[in-house]
DNA sequence: ATCTATTAATAAAT
DNA sequence: TATTTATTAATAGAT
């Protein structure tokens, strides 16, 4: 159709190439939008120029997504497996490092120890008797600034007296204790983590893990943990 | 085209209807592979009847997923980005949570410790407590299953005498270090765990997590790691 | 499916 | 890039 038929091969002229492409892409589509309506049928079409323009047609009505998942599903393959491996090995790998993670805190809860050689148990126990000088030297540079603060607040006059008088209402005999533990701490129940055993299913493992640390830091840590180590 | 002009509306009589799906369903295929061809272009075509049969026809050369990215690409949305969505919330959650436990460690490590109150400090070195004493009674009943194994079969005799001599050279003063051990356990350098910092790059984070916490293994445990917690 | 009268698409010129 | 027009291609309706 035109003035003289043509053999269908590419169009070595650029121009003339652009311009039948120009032509030829509005046909088509308005061929596509026929068919839509003529039939009641969905047609997806997407075009792209070899100078890598895009031009596409879609019925309206028509759910390009679940075109595309029909065209997978007759076709047998699935154009997002990869993607999907991807994400989820990786997925896998932190789930594993997640349980090295939780198995480290339970040697040092005093759990999982069967896995640990004598040497390992050796070497245990001196990185947390090490830690433990670290932690009681900690404490007690934490007790004495708040006993300076204390002190200090104590020794103040006026308004501020009324202030401290407030705070040790509130704070009920917090002080005291804070005296008491200091000098004589002691050794209460020790709390096992309830680990609650692997899950294939992630999200429920991982549920079940932000709950037992959650209870681990009420459990241990009595109080104050810093806002972000919470689930 | 044909015996009389046709409006383009809706084709109620489903012979008909049918029959027109099929000559232009063809008709626009061959317009199709020619623009393909005229014009270098790349054209995917789906087309679904309203008797929900799928057609398509695609370049040679062209690659749906390509495709179908580009067109995602250039009209701005992700349609698996509900999909996606929830893969990396769950990849997001991990990684917290893989943060915490890492804090966790590193508090019973000896680091981290600002974070924590007079109070969580002493509830921490309570539990360090009683955690060292269960791993010292491992490590002493270890010692003497060990102790015993090596009593046993050093009091056999014949070929396993042989047996014995064998894994004596291979395993050199082992097992002399293990009874001195036992008796003076020493305190070596303490080792702090190098964080290496949280990058947004969540494949390089759990790279250098995977890395800390082999050097974690390798420094702390010395030896034998139950090889499930390599990475 | 095939035929064919008729309309629609478009190649080349402008 | 848009319009015109001669010509071919597509196809509606009949068979």
């Amino acid at each position: 159709m035109g003035r003289g038929k043509i053999e269908i091969k590419k169009i070595e002229n650029r121009t003339n190439r652009q311009v039948t492409f120009s032509k030829r892409r509005n046909g088509i589509m308005k061929k596509a939008q026929e068919l839509t309506v003529l039939c009641d049928a969905k047609v997806s079409l997407i075009m792209i120029s070899c100078t890598n323009k895009l031009y596409q047609y879609l019925s309206p009505g028509a759910d390009i997504k679940k075109m595309y998942d029909e065209y997978q599903k007759i076709m047998g393959v699935d154009l997002w497996a990869t993607h999907y491996e991807k994400m989820q090995e990786h997925e896998q790998q932190l789930l594993e490092i997640n349980g090295m993670l939780r198995r480290e805190i339970n040697r040092r809860m005093g759990g999982d120890l069967d896995d640990l050689s004598f040497r390992d148990l050796c070497g245990l126990e001196e990185e947390m008797d090490g830690a433990l000088e670290v932690i009681r030297s900690q404490r007690q540079s934490n007790l004495q600034i708040v006993k300076m603060q204390v002190h200090k607040i104590k020794t103040q006059t006026g308004t501020t007296r009324k202030k401290v008088k407030n705070l040790e209402e509130r704070h009920g005999n917090l002080l005291m204790d804070l005296e008491a533990d200091s000098e004589a701490p002691h050794f209460g129940p020790w709390l096992t983590m309830n680990q609650g055993g692997y899950d294939n299913d992630a999200a429920m493992q991982m549920t079940a893990i932000a709950a037992n640390i959650y209870a681990l830091s009420r459990h241990t840590c009595h109080l104050n943990l810093a806002p972000e180590a919470r689930v």
